[in-house]
Formats: structure tokens, C-alpha cells, sequence
DNA sequence: CGCGTTTACGTCGTTCGTAACGATA
DNA sequence: TATCGTTACGAACGACGTAAACGCG
């Protein structure tokens, strides 16, 4: 058994148990796949792939179980790989993070400009998509970072780091009935109004609904999206009045939209930053998270990566005293 | 970076790093782990050791880490060897057992031959200790099995599965104050005699401790063994009450010892067995846990292994459900 | 007959053991 | 000088790629 067969092993399944296929991927010859496949099956003495002829048809149960843990391995292999070019000092990688629309597009862009600053050298990726894509991608471990609010239970594994915290606000047309603050926005007086507001489903954006069903009320929701710049062209258009995460207030947004802070309305949310507890922190990724949050710094981040559990994690954290997120203030009335 | 590789800077972190003594623990020539430690070192660009001249002096930071997960990938691997023969169908093979003088002595021997008459060609280890050591044997993955009581939170990581429960007994010489059930025993009563019992400072024992002292009692423990037959010898010595459990209380003690069950005066105890999470368990290890435990069933315990939680394994079970373990019922009195 | 796997074979690189050398205490 | 690690070298092995054969749809 080497890790070469592993590697392999793995490929042919990740390839569909075309061997052909995986070849390519691996960029060696196929006959050389073939053959330490049929090595690595004799070593152990079992059939790992069921033939129907000469191709492979499905994988058997001890296949399966090998597979998973020759994974296991080929992770840990490429985490001291990982791990030994971090500190022989190489400026060069890949970070690759999973997040959801509202950080992408109005967090994340100055700290990656930051980022590429400090790094130029490093290859950075950035998958959106929504909570439960932002899971696969993590637990087939193709990301390094997970960056997103609420739902922490879809990520069970996760060292879930809180970074910050942040209140809903309202969006409406400047000179809305709801502005100027002479009446007190309240739960009611919301569900009186057509909303607009994010997606439904993920377990971050649900909270808000359960908010209006506590109370007994049925919000009157019109519109949903994705993210913020749709719901506020809808504002704008006076379809309704928006729900949306402060971070996407713009300053240039006061022109036309007036904002409304919802705290005490909503429950307050965090948002977090996840990644596997097994996986190598190379310098350049805690620094990222730094960027991202500043007051997880680069010995709280490494800190909190070797504890065994979440618990210990949250321990390390008081929520209260989280940075709270705003938007743009101007422009912004309070409750 | 091969398995051979890491294989190697195991071994030689294992002898003390010792190159010589890692070769001859490998059967291999010594001039070949240098290079491949060479090698590694080369391909990683990272020092796992600092020398002192030509020797080893240290382990680096890196090496340790690097070290680490190459454990973790010898372990894996040898999971995949350990699966792969058992699936095979191959009768050979080792189980390694490390428990506590109790279930040594009194529980263990007649499951052992039972499972020697099914397996003979098994070959059997078996480790004395105390649950500090055991913990220590089952950390450093030197035994597949932990059986102990109580101090469960000694052995974080292991998929602990109930066994079986006890209640002490009280051993005194027959014709003693205490037999014949004509006063009732209480731990105010027991407080007045001068106790034999287990050392104390394993949590198991220690509840007992805590039992005299919730009811503002100080127990005069004159005399404390490891093991059973000590506290019988000086029963019978008449230095004082002795305090053991159930299973060691046989019926050839009856001759001259008289057990008196302390049901409901000390807390229950539940002994268990424990293994590594991430173990592969062999046919034959599954089925010793059914002849040590005939409630965990192949299928239970199979189960239980694939939980990632604790919590979730206890969930399983139903302590009440649990059999109770007496020792020999002659000679015997309840409270 | 195309697709995919296995077999055959020649080449090349790697590992391994022996032996000699070097350094350290 | 004894101990331990490195270097040198030759033999054997093993991996890889090309080419050809085989089986199946």
C-alpha cells in the first residue's frame, strides 16, 4: 500500500470509476491506474470495485470504507504538505472561500483588497452560493474558508469563528411615510406594508419570519431575492419596503433610499467564519481572518483552531462583546 | 512524500530519535532511514529535526505537527490493512484488552475462554492498570479495548459502550455484628467500623468517599489494596468491614466470608467498554464485546461505532435497562 | 467498430544493503 | 575509540509509458 495507490484509489472514485478518466485527471497513463489498482486489491486482499466485464461497476462495501479512509489520508497528506510550504516561508497558494451573497458583495470586497496587497502571490477564490451549497463545498473540503450568518448547525465539524454581529435594517424611498421617526416602527406597523426581502429557507433569513409569528402576525412579503441589490431595485420602484443586512447600505444609496434601523425588531445575527478543524492554518489564511475581523487575531485564530470542540470555541468568545456591523450611516435613522 | 517516509520519521521520533534504533525496530538498514529522512525533509523544505552535529538533537515545531498527522496516516493505513484482513476473512490476528483488577480477576477469564474456544488463533493481550493507564494505553493506541468503571471523562475520543451495572457489597467474617439482617445497615452504622476498600483517587472509588461525606460521615478506612483478594485476606484477618464489588465475592468465599449488598447506600456503577472512534473493529472484536456483554449485540455495537458523539451512543442505551452483576448469590444478604 | 481495460515489454528511476568514510563525545 | 550518521556504489526492484490485445456494447 502506497500513497500513490491511494491517491488512485481515490481518483477512480471521484472519476466515476472510469480509470480512463481518472488517468487524465492525474495526468499519468491509464494501464499504470489499471495496474496499481489490481496491486493495491491483491495487497489487501479484497475486491474494492465490482467488474461487470471488464470495467468497474460499482464499489463494494469494504471499497467504500477503504475509499473513506484513504481520503482521511490523502487530506492529511496534503495538510503537511500544506503545512511545510507555509513554513518554509512560500508565498504561494490558494485560499478559497464559500460565502453567501451580502459578504461577497459588500463585505468582503476591501478585505480582499487588502488582502492582495499583503499576498499578491496568493490564489484566491471565492464561491457564492447559499448556505447549504456553501456546506458541500466544505465537507467535500474544496474551500478552505466557510463565511456566512446564522445556520450554524449545517456545519457540524466547523471551528465556527463569530466575527461580527449586525441588526437588520429597513429600506424604504426617501420621504416614505415610515421616515422621519414620528411614529414607532414596530412589528405591526411593518406587517402593514408589502416586504421585500431576502429568500426564505436558510435558517438566518427564517428567523425574521418567526419574528412576525410570534406575535401573531403574517407579514405581507411580496418579493423575495437573493441579495440586496435586487430588493433594493424593487424598493426603489415601490414594490414594497426592504428587509435587507445593514452592510448593504451604501452611502451612495441616500440619494433615493432611506434607511431604518430594525434593531430590537429582529433578532441580532452573527456572522461567522468556518473551517475544518483538521485542516493547516497557513499563515496567510489566519491573516485573512484578521483582515476579515480584527479582533480575531492570528493567536486567538490558531487558539481557537486546536480546541476539540465548538463549545470550547464559543467559550473563547463573549457575544456580547462581538463589533456590530452598520451601514452606510448617513442617511440611516434609528428606531 | 511516500508512506515508507512517514513510516520512518515515526519510528525514529518513536526510538528516541535514534536513527540506528528505529532501523533495527524496522528491519532495515540504517544508511536507508537517513536518506529517506533526507528526502522528506528535502521535499517538504522544512527541518523536522535539529541537529547537533550529525544527530538528532530535537524535534522541530514542524516536525512535531508533520509527525502528528503522519500518526494519524500510519493509523489510517493501518485501519485499511486491519479492515482489509478482516473482510478477507482471516483468522489471525491480535486483541488487545486494558482493564482494571476487578474485571481481570473476577470478570474477564471466562469471557476469554469463550473467546479463545471460537478464536484460538487470536492472540490475546491483556494489560493491567489503573484507569490512568489504561487511559494512557489507549491514548498512545497500544489496546483496541478499555473495559473500566466509572471516569468515563479520563477517556474523551472513545466510543464508550455500557456493559453492565454493580452495587458493592460489604464482605465481613461470618458470624460478624453485621450479618443477620437484624439491624438495618446504614452508612452511619457502616461509618463505625474500620473499612477495607479500593485505593482511593480513581472517580469509580472516590464516590464512595463522597457517599459518607454527603451525610457528614468520616469513614475510618484502615487499610486500602488495588485488588479484591487483598481486602478478603484482611477481612478475614478481621482488620476490618471490607467494601468491594459484587464479582469478587465468590462462592468458595462463603466459607468464611459473608457479602452484604449495599444496594441504595452507595451510588451505582456502570462498567464499560471503550475504543478509539476511528478504530476498525474486527469480526472477532465485535463478538468479544457481545461475550463480555450479551446485550451490545454485533449490530448494536457496529452502530454505536459509526456515531460521531458520545451523547449520541448514550442515547442508545437505556442505563436502567442494564443487567445488574452480583457476585456468587450463597452466602449473600441483602439489606 | 468504438470504448475501456488488461497484458506485454522496454526504459528509467528509486530503493536497499554493504562498505567505507566522517564527525562527535 | 565507540557511537552514530552520511556518502558511495552496485544490484534489484518497481513504476511508468507505449503498443498491442481483449471484451463488451
Amino acid at each position: 500500500m502506497t500513497l500513490q495507490q491511494l491517491k488512485y484509489l481515490v481518483a477512480i472514485a471521484d472519476s466515476g470509476l472510469n480509470i480512463t478518466a481518472a488517468a487524465e485527471r492525474l495526468y499519468t497513463s491509464q494501464p499504470g491506474i489499471s495496474k496499481q489498482l489490481k496491486l493495491l486489491e491483491q495487497e489487501l486482499g479484497v475486491q474494492l470495485f465490482t467488474r461487470k466485464g471488464k470495467s468497474l461497476a460499482a464499489i463494494t462495501p469494504a471499497g467504500r470504507d477503504v475509499i473513506g479512509r484513504a481520503r482521511r489520508i490523502m487530506r492529511e497528506a496534503e495538510n503537511i504538505r500544506s503545512l511545510a510550504s507555509d513554513l518554509s516561508g512560500e508565498q504561494d497558494g490558494t485560499l478559497s472561500i464559500a460565502t453567501t451573497h451580502t459578504q461577497a458583495r459588500h463585505v468582503l470586497p476591501e478585505v480582499i483588497k487588502a488582502f492582495r496587497e499583503r499576498y499578491p502571490k496568493i490564489n484566491l477564490e471565492l464561491h457564492q452560493g447559499t448556505s447549504e451549497q456553501i456546506a458541500e463545498l466544505v465537507a467535500a473540503n474544496r474551500v478552505d474558508f466557510a463565511i456566512a450568518t446564522g445556520s450554524r448547525q449545517l456545519f457540524p465539524g466547523l471551528v465556527l469563528l463569530p466575527c461580527f454581529r449586525w441588526d437588520r435594517i429597513i429600506l424604504v424611498p426617501n420621504g416614505h411615510p415610515l421616515t422621519g421617526g414620528n411614529k414607532k416602527l414596530t412589528l405591526s406597523v411593518l406587517a402593514g406594508y408589502p416586504l421585500v426581502t431576502y429568500v426564505f429557507g436558510t435558517t438566518g433569513e427564517s428567523s425574521l419570519k418567526k419574528a412576525f409569528a410570534e406575535q401573531g402576525l403574517e407579514p405581507n412579503v411580496v418579493f423575495t431575492a437573493r441579495d440586496a441589490d435586487i430588493i433594493k431595485t424593487y424598493v426603489r420602484m415601490g414594490m414594497g419596503v426592504g428587509i435587507v443586512a445593514p452592510m448593504a447600505y451604501e452611502c451612495q444609496d441616500q440619494k433615493d433610499l432611506t434607511a431604518i434601523s430594525a434593531a430590537g425588531l429582529f433578532p441580532r445575527v452573527t456572522t461567522w467564519l468556518g473551517f475544518r478543524r483538521d485542516a493547516v492554518l497557513r499563515r496567510y489564511m489566519v491573516e485573512f481572518v484578521t483582515l476579515f475581523a480584527p479582533q480575531l487575531t492570528p493567536q486567538l485564530t490558531r487558539q481557537a483552531a486546536q480546541l476539540p470542540t465548538q463549545a470550547e470555541v464559543d467559550a473563547l468568545f463573549d457575544e456580547e462583546a462581538l463589533p456590530l456591523r452598520v451601514g452606510c450611516e448617513e442617511g440611516q435613522e434609528r428606531l
